[in-house]
DNA sequence: TATGCTTATGCAATCGTTTGCATTAATATT
DNA sequence: AATATTAATGCAAACGATTGCATAAGCATA
C-alpha cells in the first residue's frame, strides 16, 4: 500500500522548505534562483524520496502538455513504422512523448483524431496524411499549433515540411530504365490528392520528356495499395498501348503491377521491367527482387521531429522544409528490354 | 486570434449555472443529478462555444490520465504494427489514448520507457516486450498499475495475458511436415529468455516426441532477426545431422534460413522445406512463398486492450488470460522430402 | 548608523475540473 | 397547515505545480 505518489509538497516539508523553493529547484531554468547549497540538499531529497513531477499538474499551470500527436494513414504501410521510430525517438531525447493515431486513410476519422489531440492539448503536431488540400491542416494553422507535415504535403507550401525528393527519385528511375535501352515506359500512379500522387506523376511526366520518351500509358490508382496497383495495372496492360516498363509510384502498387503482369502472363523482367518507390523491407527477397528508391525513411521522421521541437520553441517562424534525396537501389525487377 | 480555449466557467456564465452544474451535465456518471432541462440546455451551449474538457484539469482532478502506454520490442518488426492498430483503435473508442514506445529490444531502453510513463501517471500498460523474468513487469505490478501482457508473457502468470497459441502453431506446422514424410527435423528457435522463443521450442520437443521424430537438431538464436536467424541457421546445417525440414520459430528466423540455405547451395523446397512463424505480411511473395502461421494480430491488439479497460475499470481483478488459435497457411516452402 | 541594493525564499493566486456538503425550492406526508 | 422528504443547484476546497510579487536578510555605500 502506501503507493501514494509523493508530491512537490511533501519533499518541501521534508526540506524545511516552501513547495515553491523545490520548484525553482527542479525546473533548470529557475534553479539559478535559489542558492547552491539548498538547491543540492533539495534535489538529494527529491531524488531520495523518489519524486517526480506530475506532468498533469504542470502541464495545467504552464498550457504545455509535452505531448505531440502523430497522425499517420496506415500504419501497416511499411513505409511508416521506420518514420514514426524516428520522431518517437527524436521527441523522447527531447523530453516529449509521441501519440500515435492511424487515421486508416479516412478524412472522417482524421479529423475525429485531431480533435481529439487538440482536446489533449498538444504542443504540436506531425501530420504524414496530408492530402493536397486538407481541411486539418487549416485548422491547426488556424489554431496556431505547431505543425510538421512529414512526407506528403500540401498544395500551398505555407507549413514546415519535410518530404522526399520525388522529382529526384522518379528522374532515376527513368534514367535508370532509359540507359537500360526501354523507350516506352508506363506510369502506375498514386492517388492525386495527394503530393505524393501528384508529383510523382508530374515528375514522370518531366522525365519522359527530357527523354523523349513515349510516355502517355499513365494510370492513376485510387490509393496506394496492392489491390488498387493490380487494378490499375490492369489498365496498362489492356490498353493496347506499346509498353517495355512501368515506373510505378510506391511499392505496393508495385507488388500489383507484380500480380497483373503474371495474369496477363508476362514475365518480370523479360517481359516488362518494374521500378517501386519507398524501398520497403523484404522487397529485395521478392521475386523478381524490386528495383526501387530506397527513402531515409528513419530521417524523415529525426527531421520532422526536430523541426517541430524548434516550431514550437521559437516564438514566432517562418515555414521551413527539407528534401532527402532518395537512392536508387538496382534489383531483379528491371532489365534490358527484349529486342 | 483569441484563439483563448473556451473553458467550463465561461460556458457556466452563459448558461447563467454555476460551473459545478456544468461539470455534472458534461459527466454522464453524474448527469442525472441535473434536471433535463437544464441538462440539454446546458449540452447546446457548451457544443455551440467548442467546449472540450481539459484532460489535464479533469486528470488532475480525478487522478486518471486517460493515457496507456504501450511498449513493443521493435516496430519493425511487420508482426507488431497490426497489433498497434487494434489496441489504438480499441483505446480510443472509450476515450483513451496510447503513447507508443519502442525497446528496441533493449532491457534498458524498456525501464527508461517505463519510468517516463509512470511519471506520466498513465492509467494502464501494455506490454509486448516481456521477458520470461521481467523486472519491468514486476515494478508495474508493484506499482498496482493496470498491466496486460501482449503476444510474450512471464514466468509466473500473475497478469493478464493475450497470447497466440504457441503450442497449436508448433503442432500444426510440425504435423503438416510430418504428414508431407519429414522424418528429420531441425528446429530454428528464438531467445530462450522470452516466452514465445521457449514455448515454441518445447512445443516442438513436445511434437517431435509425438511423432517420434529424429529431433535433436535445435538451435537457438539471440534474438528475432533475420541476422541471427542466419547465424542459427549455419549451425544447423553444418551440424553434420540429417534433416530434410527446418521448423523457424518466427518468419524473420525463416527468412534467415532461407539465406543459410542458399549458401549451402541447397535448394527449398526441394532439400529442405522451411516453416515459419506470424504469416508477416508479404511472405506469400518471397521465393519460394513462405509456410506460415498466421496469428490474429489485429485480434491480439483488440483483445488486449480490451483487457485492459476491464482491469481498469474493475476495483479488483484476478488475471485472466486469452489466447488466440493460430491457423497453418501451406505454401511453396514446404513440400516432400526427396528420396 | 541610516539607506539602498542584492539575493534567497516565502506567500498566495492561478491553471480547469470535480465533488462532498450546504442550501434552497418544491413536493409529499401526517 | 406544519413538517419531513426529495430534487436541483450553488459553494468552496481540493488536485499538484508554477510564478509574480512581497519580504527578509545580508552586504555595501555614503
Amino acid at each position: 500500500m502506501a503507493k501514494t505518489k509523493v508530491n512537490i509538497k511533501d519533499v518541501a516539508a521534508r526540506a524545511n522548505v516552501h513547495p515553491s523553493t523545490v520548484s525553482r529547484v527542479l525546473n533548470p531554468g529557475t534553479r539559478s534562483m535559489v542558492s547552491e547549497e539548498v538547491a543540492d540538499r533539495i534535489s538529494k531529497i527529491a531524488a531520495d524520496m523518489g519524486y517526480s513531477r506530475s506532468p498533469l499538474a504542470s502541464g495545467l499551470r504552464t498550457g504545455k502538455s509535452y505531448t505531440i500527436g502523430v497522425i499517420i494513414p496506415d500504419l501497416s504501410n511499411p513505409v511508416f513504422p521506420p518514420v514514426v521510430r524516428g520522431i518517437e525517438r527524436t521527441l523522447a531525447a527531447a523530453g516529449y512523448i509521441a501519440i500515435l493515431a492511424d487515421s486508416d486513410n479516412s478524412a472522417r476519422s482524421e479529423r475525429a483524431i485531431f480533435d481529439s489531440m487538440m482536446a489533449r492539448r498538444i504542443d504540436g503536431l506531425i501530420l504524414a496524411t496530408a492530402r493536397l488540400e486538407d481541411p486539418v491542416v487549416q485548422d491547426c494553422v488556424d489554431a496556431q499549433k505547431p505543425l510538421v507535415l512529414v512526407n506528403r504535403t500540401t498544395d500551398s507550401h505555407t507549413v514546415t515540411e519535410v518530404t522526399n525528393n520525388d522529382q529526384l527519385g522518379i528522374e532515376l528511375a527513368v534514367s535508370h530504365l532509359f540507359e537500360l535501352g526501354h523507350r516506352h515506359i508506363a506510369f502506375l500512379g498514386g492517388p492525386e490528392d495527394t503530393s505524393t500522387g501528384r508529383d510523382r506523376r508530374l515528375a514522370f511526366e518531366i522525365s519522359a520528356d527530357r527523354f523523349k520518351l513515349d510516355a502517355d500509358n499513365v494510370v492513376a490508382c485510387s490509393e496506394f495499395s496492392e489491390a488498387a496497383g493490380r487494378k490499375g495495372s490492369r489498365k496498362i496492360v489492356g490498353s493496347g498501348k506499346k509498353f517495355t516498363a512501368i515506373v510505378a509510384a510506391n511499392d505496393l502498387l508495385a507488388l500489383g503491377c507484380y500480380d497483373a503482369l503474371a495474369e496477363a502472363d508476362l514475365n518480370c523482367p523479360n517481359d516488362v521491367s518494374v521500378t517501386g518507390f519507398n524501398d520497403m523491407p523484404f522487397v529485395n527477397r521478392l521475386s523478381p527482387p524490386l528495383t526501387s528508391l530506397h527513402i531515409q525513411h528513419d530521417e524523415l521522421g529525426v527531421q520532422a521531429a526536430e523541426l517541430l521541437l524548434q516550431e514550437i520553441q521559437a516564438v514566432s517562424s517562418a515555414a521551413s522544409a527539407r528534401q532527402l534525396d532518395p537512392d536508387l537501389i538496382v534489383r531483379g525487377s528491371t532489365a534490358a528490354p527484349k529486342s
